[in-house]
DNA sequence: TCCATTATTCAATAATAATAGAAATGTGGA
DNA sequence: TCCACATTTCTATTATTATTGAATAATGGA
């Protein structure tokens, strides 16, 4: 579904428009998109009837900046030193 | 502990150290490690009795590259009309 | 070779997430 | 107002994933 409003840009789609695209029934797809927005990754809008999804751009791009940033794609990040932790401790959180 | 081990680098982590630092149970760990490894995001080598985990780069920044194109931060990606699909085809669907 | 260390595999259980169906809510048109 | 449409909410069930504990490998040193 994410995909599918990505590929919609602004122009968004409708809940059971995405139901029946994604070939699922329209309350699953009530729920998932329930949850894509509480995340933030997507937004409603009520238009008419039906409900209108989009994708919002900006938390997509700062997803986008956060992954480039740290999870280093063309080089290799600066090793962060770990702090040693005892036997005892390793134990104690293994448990 | 993919965060981790991005942090570390060309380093890796070993398993066990992992295992202590999240705080989960060794055969824990392993399991994750396992489907991170098998999906290609990381790779293992041992190291004497240690098995160090490493972050394969490469296929970070593919993903990265692929997030950049798909999921378009900066702009709104150009719009795909969807065929439509009549109201048969979607009761169809939505069972 | 024996033993402690490090890690993995396996089987069972616990926890979480996804799906389905019935019922309820909001919307617009006749 | 009545009704069909579009969607959501709710509860129950199913499916998937994560975690645990015991048992099994692999390694290096005494």
């Amino acid at each position: 579904m994410f995909r599918l409003l990505v590929r919609r840009g602004g122009l968004g789609l409708a809940a059971g428009e995405l139901a029946s695209r994604m070939e699922i029934a329209p309350p699953n797809a009530s729920f998932h998109l329930a949850e894509l927005t509480r995340v933030g990754l997507i937004t409603a809008k009520r238009e008419g009837r039906s409900v209108i999804y989009t994708v919002d751009f900006n938390v997509i791009g700062g997803l986008v900046d956060y992954l480039r940033e740290n999870c280093c794609a063309e080089e290799a990040p600066p090793v962060v030193p770990l702090k040693s932790i005892t036997r005892r401790q390793k134990n104690a959180n293994a448990r």
